[in-house]
DNA sequence: TGCAAATAATTAGTGTAACAATTACTTTTG
DNA sequence: CAAAAGTAATTGTTACACTAATTATTTGCA
C-alpha cells in the first residue's frame, strides 16, 4: 500500500491547493445534486439563470461581468439555455449589437424547481460553520481576490 | 449605465460564489504567470509535475488521488507531458495494467525553471494575509471540503 | 482451480474556460 | 461627417472535468 506524500511544511504552498480542491469539490457536489434530481441544467447554467432571476434582460456582457465568466463562455451557455427554451435572445432596440437575455416562462419555472435543490446543497456545504467563520472566510477570500486584480 | 445587482441579503448564498470566483481568479493568475514566462506548461500540468517532484514514479491513479483530478484527466495530462518529454511512462513490472510515471531530466529541469514563477505568484496571492488568517482559511476550507465528502 | 469482481488505463461525448481573431455595429473625434 | 477607436457577440482552438463504456489485467472467493 502506497502512502501518497503531500507537499507539507511550508505555509505558503498549501493554501492555494486547498482553495482549489475545495472549490472543485463544491462545484462537483452542486453539479451532482442537479444531476441526481434530473434538473437538466448544469451548475454554470444555473448561475446564469439565477442572475437573470435577480435582474432579467441583461446583455450577455453584463451577464459575463456579473458571473465572472468570459464573453465566449456566456455565448455558449446562452446557446444551450435557449435551445432548452429557458431563455430567449431579444434584440436590443437601442443597440443592435446587443441582445437582452430574458427568462421564458419555462426558465422561471425551472428556477422555482431548482432553487430548493441548491438551497439543500448549501446547507450541507456550510454545515457547522458559524456566521463569524463565514464572514471571515469571505473577507479573506476577497482579500486574495483583490490581490490578484489583473 | 447599468448597475448590476448582486444577490445579497441572505448569508448563505454568497460564500459559494465568492469561493468559486476566488479560486477561478487564482487559477487564472497562475496560468497567466506561466504563459507570460513562456513556461510551455499549464497550471494543471504543473500540479502533476510538482507531485512527481515530491514522489516520483507514481501510477496515474495515485497521481489522480493526490491531485484530486480524475483518471481520464490525468491520462491526458500525462499524454501532453510525455509529448513534451517532461515525463515517461515506465511499465510496472509487478502489475502490467499500470505505468510508473517518471520525470525525465527535462522534467526535472522544467520544475527548477518554473518553481520561481510559482513562488512569485504565491507571494502576490497571499500578500497582506497573516499566518493566523491563512491557518483559519485552511481550517474553514477543509471543513467545507469534509462536509461535501461524497 | 476457475470464474466473477475489482482495478488501471484509455476512449468518447458533453460542458466549461481561456485566449485570439473576426464581424457587425456604435461612439468619438478630427 | 467621415475615419478611427471602441464595444457586443461570435467562432475557433486548446485544455480540463465529469460520465459512461471498453480493454487488459489482477484479485478474491467458492
Amino acid at each position: 500500500m502506497l502512502k501518497i506524500e503531500t507537499s507539507s511544511k511550508t505555509k505558503i504552498e498549501v493554501p492555494g491547493f486547498i482553495l482549489e480542491r475545495t472549490a472543485k469539490r463544491m462545484k462537483q457536489y452542486f453539479q451532482r445534486a442537479l444531476a441526481s434530481a434530473d434538473a437538466g441544467i448544469t451548475i454554470d447554467q444555473w448561475v446564469i439563470l439565477q442572475q437573470l432571476h435577480i435582474q432579467d434582460g441583461l446583455s450577455q456582457l453584463h451577464l459575463a461581468k456579473a458571473t465572472y465568466k468570459d464573453a465566449p463562455t456566456v455565448t455558449r451557455i446562452i446557446d444551450l439555455l435557449c435551445k432548452k427554451d429557458l431563455t430567449i435572445r431579444v434584440p436590443d432596440e437601442a443597440d443592435r449589437r446587443r441582445f437582452k437575455i430574458q427568462l421564458t416562462e419555462g426558465g422561471k419555472a425551472k428556477i422555482e424547481e431548482v432553487l430548493p435543490i441548491i438551497k439543500e446543497a448549501r446547507t450541507v456545504a456550510w454545515n457547522n460553520l458559524d456566521d463569524e467563520q463565514i464572514t471571515q472566510l469571505e473577507v479573506t477570500l476577497n482579500q486574495i481576490f483583490d490581490n490578484l486584480e489583473f
